[in-house]
DNA sequence: CGCCAACGTTGGCGACACCAACAATAGCGT
DNA sequence: ACGCTATTGTTGGTGTCGCCAACGTTGGCG
């Protein structure tokens, strides 16, 4: 029998305060490298699993349409990466990543590491590996 | 070395999915039951707490004053909760839950308590326990 | 008594997620 | 070949949510 009225005890709300406090970790370093936590993702999944639609990236990090356009915009204002129709299918965008967002991702790579290991502070290396292992199982969306 | 621009090995990225799927999970329930996961959260602490002034409750959730206003508006309306005012310093409202309000909160705890049942569906009673365990020491606001 | 701090309340602002519509294009069945 | 439907990129809007500013009221303290 739970014990009743325990708010601290469910994990959903445990869950919701360590995202918060992982969420600002991050933001705060990525903000002031000048990019959204969005902007990473993005970035992240360009290196991943290469050039690709803006409909697959919206897809695969369950971002909507319109606000990949947005992200897009100023990765390509930065010159992070390159837009150009596809000639196979002339709707689609192929997204590309260029030297210069590859090294800026290295860059803001350093920054999330550096927020993991904020976040985790009091955990030993066994405890971050287990938690990142049970994270991964529920983390399916 | 960790292996470079892998956006699935970083934990802030996962606790960021497992959140938000958590956040709908439980926010979907609630939400059927008429309420949002804030006026849960304050029934709660009122019960763990016992009666508090409305700035307790908003340092004690990390909730703003402005928001915890709304909310008690609402949970008043419902006659979840009663606001009178203190009378050793009539600045404060001495907010108590009702006996309405502990009924309502038992059932909203068996929602929450089912949201995290199907959040770790495919965790072990040992795992349930080492994910809280490790998500209460980082958690810490 | 005068100054500062805290409380509850209102209003607003910016970020963010989501949805609707549209033109252009592709695919597919007949 | 043609019509219908689906997909893509894009724009714009809308609701929610967290946060902040201001104000009147009240308490505490020098």
């Amino acid at each position: 029998m739970s014990e009743p009225h325990r708010l601290s005890g469910t994990v959903v709300w445990l869950l919701g305060r360590a995202a918060q406090r992982a969420h600002v970790l991050a933001r705060d370093r990525l903000t002031a490298a000048g990019i959204g936590k969005w902007h990473y993702a993005v970035l992240a999944t360009l290196t991943e699993h290469g050039q690709q639609s803006q409909a697959d990236i919206g897809r695969r990090l369950g971002l909507d349409r319109s606000d990949v356009v947005a992200v897009l915009n100023d990765l390509q204002g930065d010159g992070y990466v390159t837009r150009e129709p596809d000639p196979a299918d002339r709707r689609r965008n192929i997204v590309t990543i260029s030297d210069v967002g590859r090294t800026a991702l290295a860059g803001f790579d350093l920054l999330v590491a550096e927020a993991d290991g904020l976040l985790m502070d009091e955990l030993s290396a066994d405890d971050r590996a287990c938690l990142k292992a049970l994270l991964e199982r529920i983390a399916h969306v």
